[in-house]
DNA sequence: CAAACTATTGATAATGGATCTCATGAACGC
DNA sequence: GCGTTCATGAGATCCATTATCAATAGTTTG
């Protein structure tokens, strides 16, 4: 049975108040911050099962750490992060959509899947020299 | 100063003569059982360096592990990757590229870089029913 | 060819994100 | 309340990757 617990309430509201790809690391940092602690391990599982049911989309940064966010929308979509701030931009791409299955089939290839994600550097990052 | 050791040349060849991605352990343990050891170190770095150089391809798999690969061609281009077997097709989408740029422009983002990689089943895989 | 110079190697330690362990604590049905 | 059972969390563990550093081996030079 799934219980409802305080850690995981913190948690789902935490996710629910930002809308930019954050790390486990930081979510246990941020709840501490906000006075509502959770163990380290505890932030871990909770984003996992949260994952597993779909209610987050997860992607690794380049040095392989996996950010979560609870995107708006259910469907299929792309991101565009900042990789200074994890600011977060929903995207999606029919025209992108098409090509990767068309390429796939060109190639004899199917159950095509396709992982295609946007970094880059916002502009409030990039007018700021060099800062956290 | 760049030297040539037997080590380098050892891993250079291991790479030049296979066409699918493989892990730093993999390529690692190959090299071994070839009769051409190199410390894991050693292919840690040997292929960092050919990464930096533009000379191999990388990419992370699911669990975060990172996969190597010599491609033909040094421009950029992305991947369609049999999930079961690893056969490797060069990719290149002019239209994604344009696409990817566009988009991070319109949301005021620069320096944008993609990731980009196709995964599906190939013909010869799809084909047989459930082997390695 | 040998000495000297210095890049490279590699066994091993260190890092760091993610996962596992398990005794303690908290939800919730009754 | 009570008890059952799931959840928590501090710390251990895993595992890929990177750093350390003395020993080794390309290269150059005399």
């Amino acid at each position: 049975m799934q219980r409802m617990t305080r850690q995981r309430q913190s948690i789902a509201d935490m996710l629910a108040a930002t809308s930019d790809f954050k790390s486990a690391q930081q979510l246990h940092d941020l709840l501490r911050e906000r006075g509502e602690p959770a163990g380290l391990a505890t932030v871990y599982r909770t984003l996992q099962n949260l994952a597993d049911a779909g209610e987050l989309d997860v992607l690794r940064t380049e040095d392989g750490e996996m950010l979560f966010r609870q995107c708006e929308r259910g469907e299929h979509h792309h991101h565009l992060v900042c990789r200074s701030c994890g600011k977060t931009v929903e995207i999606d791409g029919p025209t992108v959509e098409d090509w990767a299955t068309r390429v796939g089939r060109a190639h004899g290839f199917s159950s095509i899947e396709h992982t295609i994600e946007l970094f880059g550097t916002c502009e409030e990052c990039a007018a700021r020299p060099a800062s956290s």
